[in-house]
DNA sequence: ATTGACCTTCAAGTATACTTTATAGTTTAT
DNA sequence: ATAAACTATAAAGTATACTTGAAGGTCAAT
């Protein structure tokens, strides 16, 4: 698939695609060259793309991407690496989800408060009518 | 309390909360200056700062921040409105979280995986001795 | 075979969120 | 009272993550 079909699939546009991939978030197995030297994309570059966004809309950047994707990539002498470094960024998205539910309760606390404050209002103006010949 | 106590308090730096003063983050109810001219912060501005910290790392921008600091403030006029964009940002909160949810899935699959080829080559290298003679 | 819609690279430009530097006034400790 | 350690502002500099622009090659349809 060439480089719009795949931006249309992902919701990224083609020259952040090709800046991902300047980056180093895509390999050989997402991208080849044609003879015509336009980047064809297979199927799964889609999914690895829509991975990248997510994890960048939480938060991570774009060094941080690259490292796990390169430790994923990585061959059998540095297992034990990728697999401290899956560990560690798997902590990381915990403390995320965590702070997630503070702000979460942050909001939601905010939010009761102006509706208290709504309700108060509206009750306010009903009952004034009834007061306007007292 | 000054600038430096709260920067360590909130493990920020001091030029930073200022940039975070000028970018309207903060208002009179955090920040006061004294005769000096030296700003004079209230106790709650710790806590301000703290969740603008983590809100931060779960990737608000600086401008959503403000807008829903500036909301909160805002008078019953806009009520309505303040409700509306708190329900809209705790709906961000809600699809991060989900988020965070299939990155933290898709890690953890990918760590699973890691592992097995550990257990793998852990068992090669204990049977491998028993070929060299054979 | 020419027009328009693609594709390519490379370089420069932009937005966000700070950090650093320069310059100067204030407070605290010896 | 003088040095060290703080405070202030303003402006320039930096890192990250793109976006935009220029200049050119390729493909599909008329």
């Amino acid at each position: 698939m060439k480089i719009q079909t795949l931006a249309q699939r992902t919701g990224l546009t083609a020259p952040t695609i090709r800046y991902y991939e300047k980056e180093g978030l895509l390999n050989k197995r997402h991208v080849r060259r044609g003879e015509n030297n336009y980047r064809d994309y297979c199927e799964e570059a889609a999914d690895h793309l829509r991975m990248i966004k997510k994890m960048q809309n939480v938060g991570f950047t774009i060094a941080e991407l690259k490292e796990v994707i390169k430790a994923d990539e990585a061959n059998e002498l540095s297992l034990s690496r990728v697999v401290e470094l899956l560990r560690q960024k798997m902590q990381v998205i915990k403390r995320k989800k965590d702070e997630l539910e503070q702000v979460e309760t942050h909001l939601a606390q905010k939010l009761a408060n102006k509706m208290a404050l709504m309700d108060a209002n509206e009750k306010e103006k009903s009952t004034s009518p009834h007061r306007i010949f007292t």
